[in-house]
DNA sequence: CGGAAGATCCACT
DNA sequence: GTGGATCTTCCGA
């Protein structure tokens, strides 16, 4: 099925806001355990890099953490953030720029039981609120630290064709948790769904 | 070496 | 809408 081919490298290595605003309806697939977990992406996050305050490479900062943020387009970027949460990031652009793109939200395609099985300390599961947040995502999907800097071309975490999303369908504005980032809060680089239902609050 | 912050989530009011 | 959980990472002293 053509869906499930995988987006080509050079998908990535562009703009991270063209590359943000291009992944929506994409199905994010991580073939784990002999299953196959398949999420359709509703929500995502540009961020620019080393001009952006609220990236992780805002003024080419360049630590252990962050080292995959900087590799070639098309890798994926891991990090734990709050003491509890894994966030899934593909960069995007070439080497040493520092574009990413922060997956925030989608709706299950397939897996879906061992989605719900996976967010297991949610009080009764939602299926509404299954992956309705990066923290969330990454939690349903089973992603961790050990896919930091896998190319999202291939098995087990790839991005694939999917169903993409017509121009009149996207919606846009700024960004979530980023108050601190001065101006580049206002930015509108985080894009969703327009009225899907997974998309995370404050609904765009 | 210590303090503070963080691309979040959940429970509760 | 508010506050607590929870701990790695980073920067300044």
């Amino acid at each position: 099925m053509s869906r499930f081919r995988p987006l080509p490298i050079s998908f990535y290595r562009r703009p991270a806001g063209d590359v943000a605003r291009d992944l929506l309806g994409r199905w994010l697939v991580h073939e784990v355990d002999g299953e196959r977990l398949v999420l359709r992406l509703v929500e995502v996050e540009a961020y620019l890099g080393a001009p952006d305050r609220a990236s992780h490479a805002w003024g080419g900062r360049r630590t252990a953490r962050n080292e995959s943020l900087y590799l070639p387009g098309g890798h994926a970027y891991v990090y734990f953030i709050y003491g509890m949460h894994w966030c899934l990031n593909a960069v995007t652009g070439d080497r040493d720029t520092g574009g990413a793109v922060l997956i925030r939200a989608g709706e299950p395609v397939e897996g879906e039981e061992r989605m719900v099985a996976n967010r297991r300390w949610l009080k009764k599961p939602r299926p509404g609120d299954l992956a309705g947040g990066p923290g969330k995502l990454c939690q349903a999907m089973g992603i961790d630290r050990s896919l930091d800097g896998h190319l999202l071309d291939r098995s087990p975490l790839m991005i694939t064709r999917g169903e993409p999303v017509e121009e009149g369908e996207v919606a846009a504005g700024p960004r979530i948790g980023v108050d601190y980032a001065a101006e580049a809060a206002a930015w509108p680089l985080r894009f969703g769904v327009r009225g899907n239902p997974h998309v995370s609050r404050p609904r765009l």
